[in-house]
DNA sequence: TTGCGGTTTTGCGCGTTCTGCTCACGGACC
DNA sequence: GGTCCGTGAGCAGAACGCGCAAAACCGCAA
């Protein structure tokens, strides 16, 4: 089990968060925090092995905290959740070794996503850690920092580019609160069906969700959202 | 630019690290360091953007240099070059934020491929900083950390030669807004398969920017637009 | 309640155009 | 004269738009 420690000024926002953080397979939350005296107090008394850390806090920044973070005895790895887009922050989160950036708000799937990927660093660690030889490889050392980036997308579907597959996944993330085939095909400037074919495929990988949208004379339109808890 | 500081307690290491270093395109070498005291007094005079940081120094661990040098006021990134293999050094390296690591002894191929990685990924940041919003969207930043990986593609720049990949380059540049791959072997003169060839490479790169082209039928046409605002 | 026509949308095969890959040719450097 | 590097030509296939048929709903009448 990986023992979390969700951080968030909003209390209600840091209980969303840790409400799709226990509905992760592998993942319990061992505490919440809204300040950062309680997130260095947490982590001293809780030891979390991460922490999902908001940068707006009342007494101090997100990023402060999180280097001084390293100088507890097991420091916790850290996975930043903030409203902050700018990239002197994103920027300054990667060089201090967040293993991840969500941008609030966001759904489920996403830290869904980013929680797997960091499972799957976990497991791939102990795994050569059990093994027989404590040397690792230049192969494996690679791989563990492939695994930072997270297999995020699935590398090539077929027939279809991953150009276009972002630029209709994007227009979906934009749409509010739903759209439909016609309309991302307008948007993004391609045809209905080739639309079509993208939605379909992202909605079967549970990056969007479909909903039927009844009423009208004629076949039920299919409007599509980005997935949300 | 990207001025980099070369750290190793042996200067004969040191030096061929250096010569590694120089002799890839857009790199240069500000400094060279054997100790923790240089290191932390080279950082702060010399301001590189990047440190190739070895582990074992007489004087101080090199983690625990790297955990100072993010106090100075413009922090630099870090590849860690180290002929340690052990996990919970490969593990902190990962937890402070190296951008790579690397186990000594090891040859330019190696070295060239994870630099020219993180010049990648400063073009990367360099051409979101540049352009007219200063948010990014959640997938810029999962491209960012998708690039501290690294083993995305194979960045051996073989079977091209420099001076065609100039001319190439030039030809995007300056186009207005954007050129087709037949247009660039046009205008250089060359074939249409060698200018994909080129555009491709430049693309992956960051140097260039792609762009699908749709609205007739047909696979839609690949255009090409220089990377800036 | 059930069946039928009308309507709107999806789904799919097909043709089209561009890309990407492979292989063979030509020049330069030994 | 051999070998290697970069280019050009040709071809398989990738990715799009078009158009038609089927699907799925509503309304209405029997």
């Amino acid at each position: 089990m990986i023992g979390t420690l969700v951080v968030d000024d909003d209390f209600r926002v840091a209980d969303v968060h840790a409400g799709y953080v226990k509905s992760v397979t592998g993942f319990t939350v061992v505490g919440v925090a809204q300040s950062a005296a309680q997130t260095l107090r947490a982590v001293q008394e809780r030891r979390p092995d991460l922490v999902l850390l908001d940068l707006y806090l009342p007494d101090e920044h997100g990023l402060d905290v999180m280097r001084r973070l390293d100088e507890v005895p097991t420091p916790p790895d850290v996975i930043v959740v903030s409203a902050a887009r700018d990239l002197a922050s994103i920027r300054r989160a990667m060089r201090q070794g967040a293993v991840g950036y969500v941008v609030k708000p966001f759904g489920f799937a996403l830290l869904n996503e980013r929680l797997c990927a960091y499972r799957d660093l976990r497991r791939r660690v102990a795994a050569l850690s059990t093994e027989g030889s404590q040397a690792a490889e230049q192969s494996d050392i690679d791989a563990l920092f492939a695994l930072l980036g997270g297999s995020t997308v699935a590398p090539a579907p077929k027939g279809q580019s991953e150009s276009t597959m972002r630029l209709v996944r994007d227009a979906v993330r934009h749409a509010a609160p739903d759209i439909s085939a016609v309309q991302v095909a307008d948007s993004v400037g391609i045809s209905r069906a080739t639309a079509q074919r993208y939605l379909v495929y992202l909605a079967r990988h549970g990056v969007i969700e479909l909903r039927l949208q009844y009423g009208s004379t004629g076949r039920p339109e299919h409007r599509y959202r980005p997935r949300r808890g």
